[in-house]
DNA sequence: GAAAGGTTTCTGTTTCTACAGAAATTCTTG
DNA sequence: CAAGAATTTCTGTAGAAACAGAAACCTTTC
């Protein structure tokens, strides 16, 4: 079907830095360049686009964004749409930046944090019957594992708060630690 | 000085586990296997341990060792120590898990949020005085810069925090929602 | 049911990162 | 201020990841 798409020096030049800053971004988190690229492209794209579309404009290799389409749907902040009158697949951004966020949250929490808990859980097992582990040792799994612990189910609360709720307590910042009431005695026995 | 450290291979099998684990989890994250490693190592160490222990524990270059130690240390989660009557560097991993997972946040920050922040700005900026980007483009890149303001200050305000007040609070878990005021209007819209 | 259009999988190449080992440098102490 | 010890920087290499292009594989439509 060969229809021409904007190459990539065509765009406006601040859509063409968002999308070079935001695709090394990715690097600097765990996603290659060219998929944090697609996404920022979908991002700031007014309609929907296609693979090939995308082929174009970012000039890389087809298969390359065939797959990475792919990991963005993993992630859930690319879905398929479908457009009438075309039979490819069409590919939109999630808009809403809370609702990326707690996507990319979502699945960062399954793969990094689960397994960290298992594993120390798996450590602490271990450690129990082995006399050679010191108490000191024991102690600091213990602390480790009790931590991602926490983390894993502050995460998972969170992700339950709607994103608009979750703004507003974000907005409202250090004022949450006074609110609670525990703010103002700790703070002080800390300085 | 040729002492002899322990071989990796002699350690507790559940602290064997910890040290590999914990090596490629770091993987997962932006830091590198040998990093990670050394870490774990030093965080389950009962003493402070010199380069040349960790060299021969681990069986890496030494170095590798130190570039790593370097590393750590501007994450600021290992100190060097001074142990008496010997004059090589020690090192210890900061034993508060909390403290720990703070360093590193703020560290994430200024890495990783602040460039994000000027890249989004300066799009913003060159955006405005050019006409071909729709004013929908231009509301994504606000919508970003926006969100992205706002997880800054966030957590510059709970780094803010001490770790025990901000523990307190994240065992409350979903509470803070409700005892917000907040919670429940907006979870209800939501369902 | 075959031809065209579209997508995914496979394979080889390139690029980049982690790392070891050596060389250079800095620090310590007699 | 030398000799020795410890640490850092430099350089080359091995391995892994990203990627392009081709091949294989579905899917729709006539």
């Amino acid at each position: 079907m060969t229809e021409i798409a904007k190459p990539f020096d065509q765009l406006p030049p601040a859509i063409q830095r968002f999308i070079l800053q935001w695709g090394d971004m990715g690097g600097q988190w765990g996603v290659n360049r060219t998929v944090a690229q697609i996404h920022a492209l979908l991002y700031v794209s007014d309609k929907p686009l296609n693979a090939e579309e995308i082929t174009e404009t970012l000039g890389v290799a087809r298969s390359n964004v065939s797959n990475s389409l792919k990991e963005l749907q993993t992630w859930k902040i690319v879905k398929r749409v479908p457009v009438p009158g075309d039979r490819r697949d069409h590919f939109t951004a999630e808009d809403d930046v809370w609702e990326m966020a707690m996507r990319i949250a979502s699945v960062r929490k399954e793969r990094e944090l689960n397994p960290a808990l298992e594993t120390l859980a798996t450590c602490l097992e271990e450690s129990r019957d082995d006399s050679r582990v010191s108490a000191k040792q024991r102690q600091r799994l213990e602390a480790l594992h009790e931590f991602t612990g926490s983390m894993d189910r502050w995460y998972g609360q969170m992700l339950k708060v709607p994103p608009a709720t979750l703004l507003r307590m974000i907005k409202m910042g250090d004022k949450i630690v006074g609110l609670l009431g525990f703010g103002k005695k700790a703070r002080k026995e800390e300085a």
